[in-house]
DNA sequence: TTATTTTCGCAACTAAGTTGCAATAATATA
DNA sequence: TATATTATTGCAACTTAGTTGCGAAAATAA
């Protein structure tokens, strides 16, 4: 269920989120493998990464699933409601260390929160 | 870029958003609806109809497609911040009527965020 | 009633993500 | 170190959501 052995494929995708503050597209990142490994490949090691704690998944804002590694990684789940943000402009995804607070709900047990800012990152608001 | 016309697929469609308070996912959509039209007439009904400003849509936890009619829909946009909340064991998702207030964040421009509360609806609380 | 223009159905396509299985590579054991 | 064990990989084929082009049909305008 989790990362038993430390492949090459397991140490090169690791090695790429450890260089990058930004979320990853799955899609980008089978392109940017596609020398190294099979799309298949990307596909599992992501998944075991994830159920191992060492990165987390999110949907963007057209569906595509990303991952990010961020501080929160680290710890033992992945409940925390953390927003992602996403710049409509260039694309761009960031893991926000900031906490949004949750209302409680009537009626209603709330586990855990997917939010995704979108607009204009840094760079392109300039 | 809207609904110029009452044909037979849009007065159905549409009278299948007055009578749930439930948003529907566009695969059961087009299940429920596949003896009455066209997979393609589906998607490009439910997009005429959201850019005519009389549904909305939005991405469930599994990255699909949803639309809801809510109150808000008679509004001129839909750049409000209202969340969903998506039943992790039934599968149902609905509107909330509540606010969820999105602080500014530095050196971004937030446009509009995605909100989506998962957890356990009251029917299945029980 | 006819002309115009939107909408629909169909079939074929695209792209993300999954599955089964045999081959390979990493680790454990002797 | 050599061998056995078990996780991981590559490949090819598949599934499913969503899209596109085009001719036919339906809705509205004239």
């Amino acid at each position: 269920m989790s990362v038993k052995r430390k492949t090459k494929s397991v140490n090169l995708i690791l090695s790429i989120f450890e260089n990058s503050s930004e979320a990853l597209s799955v899609v980008d990142l089978v392109e940017q493998l596609k020398n190294d490994m099979n799309k298949t490949t990307v596909y599992r090691v992501l998944e075991r990464l994830e159920n191992e704690g060492a990165i987390h998944s999110f949907t963007g804002s057209n569906g595509l699933t990303w991952y990010a590694k961020c501080r929160e990684c680290d710890a033992h789940h992945h409940n925390d409601i953390h927003p992602h943000f996403q710049c409509e402009k260039c694309g761009k995804v960031e893991c926000l260390e900031i906490n949004i607070p949750i209302p409680s709900i009537e009626n209603r047990i709330i586990e855990s929160a997917d939010v995704l800012l979108k607009g204009q990152c840094s760079d392109c608001m300039k």
